[in-house]
DNA sequence: CAAATAGTGTCTTTGAGACACTATCGT
DNA sequence: ACGATAGTGTCTCAAAGACACTATTTG
């Protein structure tokens, strides 16, 4: 596959000879959870030029031999060594000038998971001392190396709308969640707070009561859910 | 831009010398419209291998100096040589097999034109001609190049659910139009039929009533709108 | 005036929103 | 018993759905 024919040369220099010139493509990766009721990130501290020394999003570039979701897939399994992880392809960035280097082409994907999982795979704490709230890392003042804060401000916008739409808000949680637990996931996502009640009809037909009872709370405990 | 530093290249060695071998980047599109009730995209005609004779979305290599949006923009005007086009990134395909000759990553965007517009700028009917209906093209039977007919399905889809919540059926309007023409837009984006007087209470903060009546049915005439 | 399409009024149903109430735990 | 959080019942209101009606044109 990596030989090219003399007919697919012909081929490719109609397009301008992009054989012997050609964007390089990197993989991006928003890694969310939900810590200390914030919307949190995954952020690396850039150890080299361009950038030195600011946060940047964990990346990689795409191998040959490698598809997108698996390149995100390394990238998301050399942070966290975890299955089942949720993750969607967000964006495609090729402004021409993001990378002060070279031309580079940015695929951006959303991974998330729940910070009781984060924990368990993180013995060294590399990670959960990487996370960076998401209202801070937006705030106007602040700057992120390339074009990486506004991924994150539209990573943060695709999210806030699927919640509306779909049951991405349980990504956030472990198997086993209370329906206290499950609404202050869904305030932080939206942004607001919802009424007790409203919520629960919502929510009702996602969700299965078990019987078990989440202990350990100063008063009464409440019933554990999972999905359905 | 082009030039690669010395120090650049030490950087992509990292990643395994991305530097020499990297995957192509192409932009194709699926460029909509509505003709005679029905949904229907532009396809092209292989006239080279691999998948000759087949069908095709039209499409090309991203060069250096242009942007993704740019390349798109590139593709569309070789095809129609019109402004004000909607036009929005779908999704990045990188199947490692999607191309049989080597590895290439598309990023595919959904270009949506009026009928008649597409017509004006069509003097030679090349475009016309070319329009093959959505349900057709996705008929079990029917196979289309590369990962085209798969990119096709899911452009659909995203068009079916954008109606839903933003204002995209006006993009496959002219500026002036009458209701019953902008309901049938929507059925057809939707796949079912609506009720005249429910659509008209959904749709009324959208428009405003032009003076004008759209003449020349056989019966009584309908008042043309424009979006609001 | 008949046929056909354009356009409107209104009842019903559904679901979101608001709020008050009851229940059950630890201390 | 009390404080605090868990969990429920129900009224209100806005929007979607269903359907019947009126209006205006051509031939």
């Amino acid at each position: 596959m990596n030989h090219i024919s003399q007919k697919d040369v012909e081929f490719l220099n109609q397009y301008d000879g992009s054989v012997y010139d050609k964007p390089s493509i990197t993989v991006d990766l928003l890694i969310f959870t939900i810590q200390d009721d914030e919307l949190k990130i995954v952020l690396i501290k850039r150890e080299k030029p361009p950038f030195k020394e600011m946060l940047s999003l964990p990346g990689a570039f795409v191998k040959m031999e490698e598809t997108l979701e698996q390149a995100a897939g390394r990238v998301l399994s050399e942070k966290v060594q975890l299955s089942d992880i949720y993750l969607e392809q967000l964006y495609t960035w090729g402004n021409i000038e993001r990378d002060p280097r070279m031309r580079v082409i940015s695929v951006s994907y959303i991974a998330i998971v729940p910070i009781e999982k984060l924990k368990t795979a993180d013995e060294t704490g590399t990670i959960c001392s990487n996370l960076y709230s998401i209202p801070w890392v937006l705030q106007e003042n602040n700057s992120l190396a390339f074009d990486h804060k506004q991924m994150i401000a539209y990573g943060r916008e695709r999210i806030r709308n699927k919640v509306e739409y779909t049951e991405l808000a349980f990504e956030f949680l472990p198997l086993q969640f209370t329906l206290p637990h499950l609404q202050k996931v869904y305030e932080i996502l939206l942004g607001r707070e919802l009424y007790k009640a409203n919520f629960r009809k919502k929510i009702h037909d996602m969700v299965t009561e078990t019987e078990e009872l989440f202990l350990g709370g100063a008063h009464r405990p409440s019933r554990l859910y999972r999905r359905s």
